[in-house]
DNA sequence: TGTACATCAGTGAACGCGCGTTCACTGATGTAC
DNA sequence: TGTACATCAGTGAACGCGCGTTCACTGATGTAC
């Protein structure tokens, strides 16, 4: 026959399904670079060839899967963050205000691990353009994280720059956790324990070290 | 001609070659999985087929690279540990034995850039052996870390499980560093002092939050 | 409301290429006697 | 010290395969008039 068994159902719903397929391939063990075109529209039923109809070149896609991740992430977390604070003071407020960030992090895992798994793959990928574009996600997080500490006075009396080294060192790491979230042996509650421990070592350490005595 | 051009010029200089090969282009912005067998035995000027004298798989060339990495590590930052720990007492004493740990461990990557950017790459990489055999690495060298911790009395009052946190946290932590600090537009002054930051703060948390009452 | 046309999302066939792996072979080195 | 033989580290040719990419084509949808 010839070629005109074309579908086209939908609008743009092959774009959504190599997206789709390309995550479930990548967050498999694999890293995006690993996989191949064709696996990929395979996967997505599709001939090969439709993926240049949707993307430029693998790099595209990877960058679309990207966006997908930051705007998942970063309004989300914020939201529970300035939730936890309300109706808490002092200590006991920073110490909330953690815990729910933390906690409500993972809920994010669950929710979509394979976006994690390809996050922290491609952060130490192959591909720079990616690295980057992972790089500025974090960073945007941590951004996010200092002006809350900030915003709702989570560490008095510690410095700007403090306040951004924990927050930097944070996120980044939290990031990392994912990866060791989702291995099928992990011990879920463990890694949720000891994220929140980090978190409370960084914060502290960051308290005593960066403390500006009061003018 | 045949196949008369058999060279062996001295003892398993070919594996050498092999591993070499495969370190320079791996840590030139690809990670392990990303090559091809042809490729590496291109660069080592062997047949493709020379690659099977020596390694079972690609998986068998990275534990043997793996292995460098690990025997590169463990020792000599112990060294340098109590080098620095010796005519030094109190707080001055584990800030100088940080410092000179976290000096050391740079030095180490300046020495040997590829084993470390190829490690980084694998422990978040394809291979599940790979994976577990850098995670090893990284577990020795934050036990190592801790038994220092412990014998040179630096984190004083400060609960076994601390000490362990602390020193899985900063083993970590450090190895994720040496991609930053390798980037070629890095400010390797300023990752060092930032990496120098991060463990003083993740000591002094610690030492808040794992503290001790006298008996 | 019709109609002509552009665009879009799909198709199958074909290309040349590099891949991993196997084969049979070779000559230098090491070893047993 | 010789000699026979095993082992080791190498060779080139060949295999079948999946790859990215290009080509010409198709039919459904959207749009201008």
């Amino acid at each position: 026959m010839g070629a005109q068994t074309s579908t086209r159902v939908s609008g743009a719903a092959g774009r959504r399904r190599l997206l789709d397929a390309a995550l479930s391939l990548a967050s498999k063990s694999r890293s995006l670079s690993a996989l191949s075109l064709r696996e990929v529209a395979k996967k997505a039923s599709l001939n090969p060839n439709t993926f240049y109809r949707h993307f430029k070149n693998f790099d595209a896609l990877g960058l679309a899967l990207i966006d997908e991740l930051a705007s998942g992430l970063r309004e989300s977390i914020s939201r529970s963050r300035r939730q936890a604070a309300t109706g808490r003071s002092g200590l006991e407020r920073t110490e909330a205000v953690a815990a729910a960030s933390v906690s409500h992090f993972f809920d994010l895992i669950e929710k979509t691990p394979g976006v994690f798994l390809f996050g922290v793959r491609e952060l130490h990928g192959s591909s720079r353009v990616l690295r980057r574009a992972i790089r500025a996600v974090i960073d945007g997080a941590a951004l996010d994280m200092a002006q809350d500490i900030a915003l709702l006075d989570l560490l008095p009396g510690v410095s700007a720059e403090g306040i951004e080294t924990a927050a930097a060192l944070v996120a980044e790491r939290l990031f990392f956790f994912s990866l060791e979230y989702l291995d099928p042996d992990a011990d879920r509650r463990a890694v949720r324990a000891r994220a929140l421990t980090f978190v409370r070592i960084t914060f502290a350490g960051a308290a005593l070290i960066f403390i500006q005595s009061p003018t």
